[in-house]
DNA sequence: CCGATACTTAAGTGAATACCTAAGTGTTTG
DNA sequence: CAAACACTTAGGTATTCACTTAAGTATCGG
């Protein structure tokens, strides 16, 4: 389970609508800070703690040019989660399925 | 954004690697409460609010039959979660595929 | 029917979250 | 060079979280 630390925070700073909502944006291109405070009716510091969830779960990375902080959507980490619940998803799945032909085999397909 | 609740609280829900644990047990098959409890280190009590955080999310249902209390795993907001992150990493990374395809034609496939 | 089992309820605590306002620090622009 | 701009830092508060212990409440097994 070495992954398990990235996973906490990754899921943790996807937990937060606000968080998704500047990640939804990011999914579409590199914002500034001001870009991804736009939408959001909180204070900019608000918003750069957010960012601060994001950038220390390593979904989101950036850089400083001039005044502007310009961040973007990193995709190993948003893969790492996809990966986890597809695992579980399946294992669950592919569960239920072989649930289903047991109750087939027993009760015959057209119940 | 009408799924958005389910996503927030199940987010949430598996930032915890504590109740990771238990959705890893339960993609396995069904499970009492003792044994989601039994390789957490933790009070029965600490165990059982984090079982109400997994069925508030709708990740879990249980049902008590006699004095046990059986848990499954349900797979609909899996598949919403893993459903959310999918779109956004294929958003991220088709643009960054586009990204790769307009350097290669700016300075040639072998740089 | 009495003790063990499997939770369940209640109440409390320390740390982490999600905000806020106010006051900075560098960068550009007129 | 002064004002506007894009953050950044500092500090404060109210709520939520992840536990804890202690004391219940229904079963079930002998």
């Amino acid at each position: 389970m070495a992954t398990a630390p990235t996973l906490d925070s990754a899921f943790q700073a996807l937990a937060d609508p606000s968080r998704r909502s500047m990640v939804t944006r990011l999914s579409r291109g590199p914002a500034s800070v001001s870009e991804l405070a736009a939408p959001l009716e909180m204070s900019l510091p608000a918003v750069v703690q957010h960012l601060d969830v994001l950038q220390k779960s390593g979904l989101v990375r950036s850089e400083k040019v001039g005044r502007v902080r310009t961040c973007r959507l990193e995709p190993a980490p948003l893969r790492a989660v996809e990966g986890w619940i597809a695992e579980h998803r399946a294992d669950l799945e592919s569960r239920l399925d072989r649930l289903g032909d047991v109750l087939d085999a027993t009760f015959g397909r057209d119940g």
